[in-house]
DNA sequence: CAAGTCAGTTCCAAATTTCGGAACCGTGTC
DNA sequence: GACACGGTTCCGAAATTTGGAACTGACTTG
């Protein structure tokens, strides 16, 4: 095991639900005896990638890691295009906007967009979440090949919210319906209360793929207001797809002009 | 030298001015062998701290190291609290505000906020620039000892615009009268037409040190109007290192009740 | 106030990685 | 067909990392 490869372990310890740690904590999570851990802790201060709070002693992602995360967002294009449109839909529609992309089965949040509608934001960005209990997570499984989506799923089955797909079949069938109706809707899964709708965007030319989804809360809005966000992110979806030249645009077309 | 060092060796070719690097870049950057560049460029792609553009094949700043950034602005305390009162000087000067930290003897920027006055915002946070060539971050300087200062400067004294101090001892002098007057001011440094007051503030409880700064257009703003933002950055000053205890608040205390 | 905990540091020989030069390869371009 | 770019693979020598154990120094607790 490389040098990095343990870096890596360390840095990926921290979350939003641990923003900190203290050198116990390190220790606990990588398993790693004490000397190496004390080591490896040092050289990632010294480096910047970690910060050690002088009072507390707890260690927390470093400067170097703030400047770099601030030039991952330069990487525009997608993003910043399919941000744009959510700005214009959730400034219409009053509800709050998510971009994320997948990584494993797992969706980490890229830019949020509030509403005008006071449902307080629960997923700030570089939230990390299973893309399994969310619309737009499975949005973007559903675009991946059966085999893929069964090598990113953990041999052992997540425990997920009670409305989210609760075993690998449930998972297949609901990622069907998405394929074959192509909208994917949540409702009280991450949290109690709250729905989405989202669908998956992937650039023709890079092949990289984002999730986009519309988020409101169940209580707050009625049948005909959900079908109401449903065509506008029908409407954005189609826009989105045709100016990044989307893999799926072509099918839409040929499927709408009866090629096929 | 340790993996981690040539992987940080990377990482740190990286900046807004050079946001994506191509493998030849990275190899002309740190002067390594084409071997060595293409494990290591993988490694940091296979492990997220860098993405690889499908497309141009380019490397950026990966995943990792967004999640990573959102985490270190969790360290709030000292930073929001300071942000909190510049908000304030900044909606009733209509000035733009900067909170910067000292990293060696450059700045980086954590937080801006932008003023009514439309002077567009030039450093965006995660920008690194000279300390010496700003208010806030010569203001930095002046807190620390000489040896500390004369440490940090690099060997060959860097090349600076034209009203910042040219050498160690023009540097020593201005740092000096920021000792003695409290005060740091900057005008027609990194941006011409672009001046500034600022000053640093320190926890008294963790000894961490920020940087803070109002930034004007030297020709749209009267003597009188710059007089006012000493003012309003005087009071600024006063209430931050009482609230976080700078050991500075004793020093000005005792001066102020005769103590000494 | 002795004992214990937390957060480290230092040491060392053994085990593992890394290093860099060289050869090779696939794609795109002149 | 040659050349450049952007890599990958191989290999032995050289350097680094590893983990257990012993040691510190600051706090806390019984």
């Amino acid at each position: 095991m490389s040098a990095l490869t343990n870096a890596i372990e360390i840095l990926r310890c921290f979350s939003s639900a641990r923003p900190d740690l203290s050198f116990a904590d390190v220790m606990a999570l990588t398993g790693k005896p004490k000397s190496s851990t004390s080591r490896l802790l040092r050289s990632l201060r010294d480096c910047g990638l970690l910060e050690q709070d002088p009072h507390t002693r707890r260690y927390r992602p470093g400067l170097l890691t703030f400047e770099l995360g601030r030039l991952h967002r330069a990487h525009d294009d997608l993003i910043s295009m399919a941000e744009r449109e959510l700005r214009e839909v959730c400034a219409r529609t009053g509800h709050t906007g998510y971009i994320a992309v997948l990584d494993g089965f797992e969706q980490v949040v890229l830019r949020i967009v509030p509403g005008s509608n006071p449902l307080r934001v629960v997923n700030p960005p570089g939230q990390r979440t299973p893309a399994l209990a969310t619309s737009n997570g499975r949005a973007m499984l559903a675009r991946l090949s059966d085999e893929d989506i069964r090598a990113r799923v953990p041999a052992t089955y997540p425990k997920l919210p009670r409305n989210s797909p609760q075993n690998f079949k449930q998972l297949m069938a609901r990622l069907d319906e998405i394929r074959r109706t192509g909208v994917s809707e949540a409702a009280d899964e991450s949290i109690e209360g709250v729905g989405s709708q989202g669908f998956a965007l992937k650039s023709g030319e890079t092949g990289e793929m984002i999730g986009i989804a519309v988020s409101y809360s169940v209580q707050a809005t009625t049948a005909a207001e959900r079908a109401n966000v449903r065509r506008e992110l029908a409407a954005m979806a189609a826009k989105l797809r045709r100016l990044t030249g989307d893999p799926l645009d072509q099918d839409t077309a040929r499927i709408q002009t009866g090629t096929r």
